[in-house]
DNA sequence: CTGAAAGCGCTTACAG
DNA sequence: CTGAAAGCGCTTACAG
């Protein structure tokens, strides 16, 4: 007959068959234990779920924690999530603590040492938006009950995996470019960002596959990577008009990209859309204040945000979610940088 | 000799000359003390700073914990003080808990409690934006060494008084006023918001103290209140548009309301800024967005964000404010809805 | 109301 | 590596 109160040290302890010190030693990281008596002191402590004192106590007070780590502090896109998420988080009566953390500094080591005390301070789970995140990251919290979801990860999941929201990269990038080819552009370029970043990669497929839909070759000079920043458009724009036979219109893989491309068009007298039609991507408030305003590929921001706390709480709760990777549409909103092709420029 | 070893119950209870079970019921709250050595424990607890075991754990781990506790959720406000704070605690590395309390809803011991647990889980301050914030709520909090910052206080500090950083309302509203005046105009309404909120008195007073200095008597029946929302907005603009004498301009005490006003002018063939002036206040993304954009008062919220955390950390440190009340500068952002008064409307 | 005594949960120091 | 023994910090039950 098992004890239905709150489990302490002794009753891992027998359950393990070791004496109380030894659980004492497991909980504490101490390093004189022996690897097969660690393992089944593990195993007790999962099972019988035990919380040390002070987790006892904190875990049983206030509302759900929730952190936050936002991997690039760029600013508009961070800031729609979040504000997607604390929208939900209110109604559902969780604090959100965005964390200072910026987690690519950090090593294995530190990424335990994080999550214990992430455990300690009783939080619920961990939300990570764009940000390079390593299945060692993520076993280091799930192993502490801690529930991960990432938003937009830059890598692909590896094969451990973990749940991640993204937006419909692929479906977005070939929308963009069927608007384009749609108004009698053939010649397309695409300027994407981080040739690793998962979100560019689909994009540029997607770019690609509304071509080939349309029998249009694809061509490598007009294909170019960087970042996504002004920078890039910038150096790839220049680059991509100096060719022999320069595009007509251009896909910028994000609306950052795209404030560069409208630099290089206004620095050499081209008039967008008239002489060069623009495709941005992410459409954040920026899109509405370019001139002319930016035709561009909304992402749904605040529903994953939404949607990763959903998917948070729900991992927390010790349910199954449906997918492991759920991608919400995107939609393209035409604006004022994209015209029908009059004149074929040689 | 005094030991310089962290403070325990015994040491407590040594100081102030009781058993170690007394100092333990002070600190649980249990009745059964007399008020006499209750006080003298409690004075003995203050002294050494004693805190308890759990207490011990989590104030030595990990960066800062502030709150963040958003009274009014009307999106764009508030997730612009926001991200102030956010850059900011980025480089202090100070994690932001957005907290989904709805703190209005509480009475006086939900307070204590609340304040009490912050405690518990080793909060070093508390900003509170856009709410109304009693004195006793702020004392629940300093008293337990937790620092309390009010970003744009609804109501006026209370005598006990607290730390609060707001922007130049009074300013504003002058300089909003003064540019409708500069433009020829003599007739300018001004649509307010809540009566009794601070922010908004400012904004009517300035506007009052513009028209003085142009020796231009104020109307009562161009000055309205209600909320900092459209359907105040639509109200008053119907009212004041149906006086025998209607004014020229109007001066919207928020970009909300300034929406409604622009949402009458449109239902009665009213062109704005041909027919009708209209400066807004907040400056939001809004003012970017409508048709045309709206001339409108700009407050820092960023600065005003990044000024409330320096505030609380200072606080926390033990340091005195330079000033109990900040007021940042707003600034006119001149747009596209306001206009030079060209003829007289009777 | 107060505190000596017993007890709880955990950790430490050390013998084997 | 392991655990019996001692110890630490706190709380509880109860005698006065």
């Amino acid at each position: 007959m098992t004890s239905r109160s709150t489990p302490v040290l002794a009753t891992v302890a027998e359950l393990a068959g070791v004496s109380a010190p030894t659980v004492s030693k497991v909980i504490n990281g101490r390093d004189d234990v022996a690897e097969a008596t660690r393992m089944r002191v593990q195993a007790a402590l999962d099972q019988v779920g035990y919380r040390s004192p002070s987790q006892r106590r904190i875990r049983s007070t206030g509302p759900a924690m929730v952190d936050l780590v936002i991997g690039v502090h760029d600013g508009a896109y961070s800031m729609e999530v979040l504000r997607g998420i604390l929208d939900y988080a209110v109604t559902v009566d969780v604090d959100v603590v965005v964390s200072s953390h910026t987690p690519n500094k950090l090593s294995r080591v530190d990424h335990e040492e994080w999550a214990q005390r992430m455990k300690e301070s009783g939080r619920t789970g961990i939300i990570f938006v764009t940000s390079q995140v390593s299945s060692d990251q993520v076993r280091a919290f799930s192993q502490r009950g801690i529930a991960v979801v990432v938003i937009d990860p830059l890598n692909p999941p590896p094969p451990g995996g973990y749940a991640s929201v993204g937006a419909t990269n692929w479906a977005g990038g070939k929308a963009a470019t069927e608007h384009l080819l749609s108004l009698g552009h053939e010649r397309v370029a695409f300027l994407g960002g981080p040739v690793a970043a998962e979100c560019s990669i689909a994009r540029l497929h997607g770019y690609l596959a509304a071509l080939m839909s349309r029998g249009i070759a694809s061509r490598a000079d007009y294909v170019f990577d960087g970042g996504f920043n002004r920078e890039t458009g910038v150096a790839a724009t220049r680059a991509v008009l100096d060719l022999a036979e320069p595009p007509t219109a251009i896909f910028a893989a994000s609306d950052t990209i795209a404030l560069g491309v409208l630099e290089v068009a206004r620095e050499r007298g081209l008039r967008v859309p008239d002489d060069l039609s623009l495709v941005g991507f992410d459409s954040t408030p920026l899109a509405e204040q370019t001139l002319p305003r930016l035709t561009s590929v909304a992402q749904p921001l605040q529903e994953m945000g939404r949607a990763a706390l959903r998917g948070v709480l729900r991992l927390a709760r010790g349910e199954q979610l449906d997918s492991a990777h759920t991608e919400l549409a995107t939609e393209l909103v035409v604006r004022d940088s994209t015209a029908r092709l009059i004149s074929t420029r040689s």
